[in-house]
DNA sequence: TGGCGAATGTTACTGTATAACATCGCGACG
DNA sequence: CGTCGCGATGTTATACAGTAACATTCGCCA
């Protein structure tokens, strides 16, 4: 999917969830989708400002929690960053992969091998919500 | 195991690993004991400026790496906190449950349902480290 | 047109983490 | 005994991350 169409479905995406996807929250998710990879919030910060003259955090803030909300970008706490989620349409728990030596990241679709970390969780009678779980190793290109 | 023990064995723990467990990194151990579950780096700076007159940030975050290093403690990212590990000794990857609503943190033996994950990694042409999973959910007195 | 609520702007602050350099303490070695 | 080297700790300053609180604007609807 192209940067244009990935943001009409951004925007149909929220329409139908009964939210806005505003000029700013989009401008914010452009400049998420212009880096590869994990995005951290002032770097967002520092670009709008060059697009934009100023800007504050929490203009970032608020547009990057509007954006997880909807699904559109995922968090990565190890990192403190964000990343775009390619899959936002699909109901999915993230299962992010990030290479210790080159800091690529990858997404992965995990539904059937969280399906044994549920087990776990209901034997220590916890009840797991959605998860956002951020794996660390190497990558193809940094194993050798 | 009990806070006696528990210093006793990092400490021979560390020993083992060619490494040394001294006043200051058992002093910041004993705080991070003191509390029961996650703890800030900032908490404990507080805590040990109590005890000892003056601290600054890099020598208690300094004393918290070394038992990250030492598998004494777990980083939980979601959090920005630490949480005591009572089986240093036995080789694991740890998955740390949060309550959503009480903040309550426990850790789980986890290794067998790591094994689809890896399998998923595995897939993506990715190789897993060690894993410090923190998985979000609600604890048994918060279900209700 | 006026009013309401959501979104954004603005200021100021709290919290988290590290760089860079100074100093200390202690064992190895001549 | 010095003194060299090195790991641990102290110190200062700053970078990075995130939020509270309040002001202002904008668009929609009565
Ligand atoms: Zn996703
Ligand atoms: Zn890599
Ligand atoms: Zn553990
Ligand atoms: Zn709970």
């Amino acid at each position: 999917m192209n940067r244009t169409d990935y943001l009409q479905a951004a925007e149909a995406h929220c329409e139908r969830r009964g939210c806005k996807l505003t000029a700013l929250r989009r401008q914010v998710l452009e400049l998420v989708l212009r880096h590869q990879g994990v995005v951290k919030a002032y770097q967002v910060l520092a670009d709008l400002q060059k697009e934009r003259g100023v800007a504050a955090p929490p203009t970032v803030y608020r547009a990057l929690d509007f954006l997880v909300e909807q699904g559109l970008l995922h968090r990565v706490d190890a990192l403190n960053g964000f990343v775009v989620c390619d899959h936002f349409e699909c109901q999915h728990e993230s299962m992010i992969l990030v290479c210790e030596t080159c800091g690529k990241v990858q997404e992965v679709d995990v539904m059937a091998a969280l399906a044994g970390l549920h087990d776990v969780a209901d034997a220590a009678d916890f009840t797991l919500s959605h998860q956002n779980l951020t794996l660390t190793g190497l990558c193809k290109a940094c194993r050798i």
